[in-house]
DNA sequence: CTATCGAACTTTAGATCTGAAGTCTTGAGG
DNA sequence: CCTCAAGACTTCAGATCTAAAGTTCGATAG
């Protein structure tokens, strides 16, 4: 079907089209274009970071179901982790996303239109702002986090307690030590092209 | 150390200014907020976005010290990792970043423009297009390799080889289980909105 | 050889983000 | 009071991405 003999040169990957290669394939080419390179030290990122996109790609498509959008999760799930009164600056906000002011104004314009959240100027200060969830926020925050939750059992389903324990353990330290280098929990997430 | 004192009372978090809580404030605070809720997963789960929301602010503060940007750097990686010559096409080149191929179109233009790769057209069909790593481009990878491992090696050195093997294990675990559900490596890996 | 369909890429319009400049409020000095 | 500096947010211009429409080439069927 697939037209094989094209000339196949070397197509040293049993994968006649270019694909996306495996992560072995992925860490075996690695090794072959750099040489000074810690084999396990690249699983581990690699799987890392594999693993955050293919999460990031199912978030999505279950937000997509409730109609509102990843950014705007992020944005009901500081509010909701606040706590009560759910309410935030956007300057907060824009902190703990990663994300600049400016941007966290145009979020909160969209938000605000689509009633997730409510914007009004702080009456004691009245330079801020203050952001909070309304109810229709918080329950689209709940289905969403009964979406995730259920994906995030499933994920870890063949790891026992022990080995989720450990896994949380080895994570855990690994963002100690990122986080004891890099305090400004600020920065850009994306680029800084 | 850990778990002293849960006694403080409700503001157990400077309310001073809302700075981005700790993974622990924010896994209490997660349960607080939602009951059916697994602490265990939910401290693999956040640690792990935590994790990769940091190592891309470092690799986006080293690619930029470089004088290219974290998505010209995806794309280096990409061309290098099929291999010798080096070559792809903007379908699959989109294919395995997770874009459009309009966005690859575009970062094309760009990558073209500053030397990075060179466009041309394949003359045994003229429908497609072949993006090839340059020199410069080879070189910059290079760079920015060197850099990233630098990073890598730090960010686990706390942990022996046996810890290191078995969060690799464990991380390929979870990601077999992802892509198996998930066969299509596509999927924009940003919102979906 | 010609018509047509499909594939691969590009173009266009609109969405969202960044960086810089602008606006408004507060607070410190004079 | 008045002025000015700093802080918090918004506005504006430009960058990059998505979705959809457009273009071009290749292959298949008369």
């Amino acid at each position: 079907m697939r037209a094989i003999l094209r000339g196949m040169p070397e197509t040293p990957s049993p994968s006649g089209s270019a694909s996306e290669p495996s992560l072995e394939e992925q860490i075996a080419a690695y090794q072959r274009e750099f040489r000074d390179l810690d084999p396990q030290v690249e699983q581990v990122v690699s799987a890392l970071q594999r693993l955050n996109r293919r999460m990031n790609v199912a978030y999505g498509r279950q937000t997509s179901t409730l109609g509102i959008s990843n950014t705007e999760w992020e944005v009901l799930k500081a509010l909701v982790l606040s706590g009560a009164p759910y309410r935030l600056g956007p300057g907060d906000l824009a902190k703990r996303l990663g994300l600049t002011p400016a941007a966290m104004t145009h979020r909160i314009d969209r938000m605000a239109a689509e009633g997730l959240v409510t914007r009004e100027r702080d009456e004691n200060n009245r330079v801020r702002v203050i952001v909070e969830l309304t109810d229709q926020g918080r329950e689209q925050w709940l289905e969403a986090m009964r979406m995730a939750t259920v994906f995030e059992e499933d994920l870890l389903q063949d790891l026992t307690t022990v080995e989720r324990h450990l896994l949380g353990e080895l994570l855990t330290r690994l963002l100690r030590r990122v986080e004891d280098a890099q305090p400004d929990a600020g920065g850009r997430l994306s680029d800084l092209g």
